[in-house]
DNA sequence: TCGCACATGAAAAACTTTTTCATCTAGGAG
DNA sequence: CTCCTAGATGAAAAAGTTTTTCATGTGCGA
């Protein structure tokens, strides 16, 4: 069989990387969301779908797909080491504060603000980090606050309220 | 003496919380650093500065006096969870790649692109973050590609301002 | 088909962050 | 100024996260 055959194939070896099954259901799971997914919900997703696969190998996998720009690294104001499907080239994201669904958009424009801080500062800038954060249409009159939807599992268990 | 003998502390009192001198000292360090700052290292140099603090603490004060806008939160590619001093109101950071220096401005005019991919997305979008990343001028020959030079150790403290 | 460099994963180590809870103290009331 | 107490602290332990180890497995070029 050829590697058509596995979703991502191309392009993991287009990467310098072997095109192993573990990597392909990482894959699939990322690309198969609409939101940003933390590790333990890769796991979670990959297992269910019936894949065996180990959380060091999760941990491994999402880190090379991130450095082939096949998926990419989310950053959110409490916890980071999430991941959301990659669009072509440069991108960046617009996440719903409510459910999590992630958009990416590339006209950043970011041009002539990027000139006029160099100018001031005198720093030679090379790379810049831009992520919107909203409601999505869907959640636009969701009154609550709360991050992930359900379909969006939280990751691992939270700190959850006090004590008794 | 007066409240006044405590850098930060009418800002402090203006933020509803209690002038404490763990909460003087960690606003000192992060404000006499040009860098961001781990929670490690706060507590080093918290410590090197003679005074005695505890982690749960550093954790506990660097929340607060974020919520309070006396310092930033920075997110780096990898590792979150460090901080530097903030300037007025909204800010936005420049950081050095090298060094770890940070600039922060506040002139972003994302009003246009907000605008711009709002329309396009149905979102209503609430809140931006905005990162640049390059060389400072100190480093901008630098060859090198590591982190923090000397003067920003990673787990060490910083020669910074000692108790006054 | 074979061989081996690369990849995987269970377990343990290493590290980070939060929770507990006994003790302390900032600062307002009197 | 002294008292009082809600809020703050910190040592220790728990909980959670990420990395390292190393024996075993496998993608894929020869
Ligand atoms: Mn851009
Ligand atoms: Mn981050
Ligand atoms: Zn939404
Ligand atoms: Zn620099």
């Amino acid at each position: 069989m050829t590697s058509e055959a596995v979703p991502g194939g191309e392009r993991l070896r287009a990467g310098g990387v072997r095109l192993t099954r573990q990597r392909a259901a990482v894959l699939a799971v990322i690309e198969g969301s609409q939101g940003h997914l933390g590790v333990r919900e890769v796991l979670a997703a990959v297992r269910k779908g019936r894949r065996r696969i180990g959380l060091t190998t999760v941990y491994r996998t999402l880190e090379v797909l991130a450095s082939l720009n096949l998926i990419r690294k989310v950053h959110l104001r409490d916890g980071c080491q999430r991941y959301a499907r990659a669009g072509a080239g440069h991108g960046h994201h617009l996440i719903c504060s409510r459910c999590g669904r992630v958009v990416e958009f590339s006209d950043c424009r970011l041009g002539a603000l990027i000139q006029s801080v160099a100018d001031r500062t005198q720093f030679t800038i090379e790379d810049h980090w831009l992520e919107l954060f909203g409601r999505c249409k869907g959640c636009r009159n969701g009154r609550g606050r709360m991050r992930r939807r359900s379909g969006f599992r939280e990751t691992g268990t939270r700190p959850g309220p006090a004590a008794p």
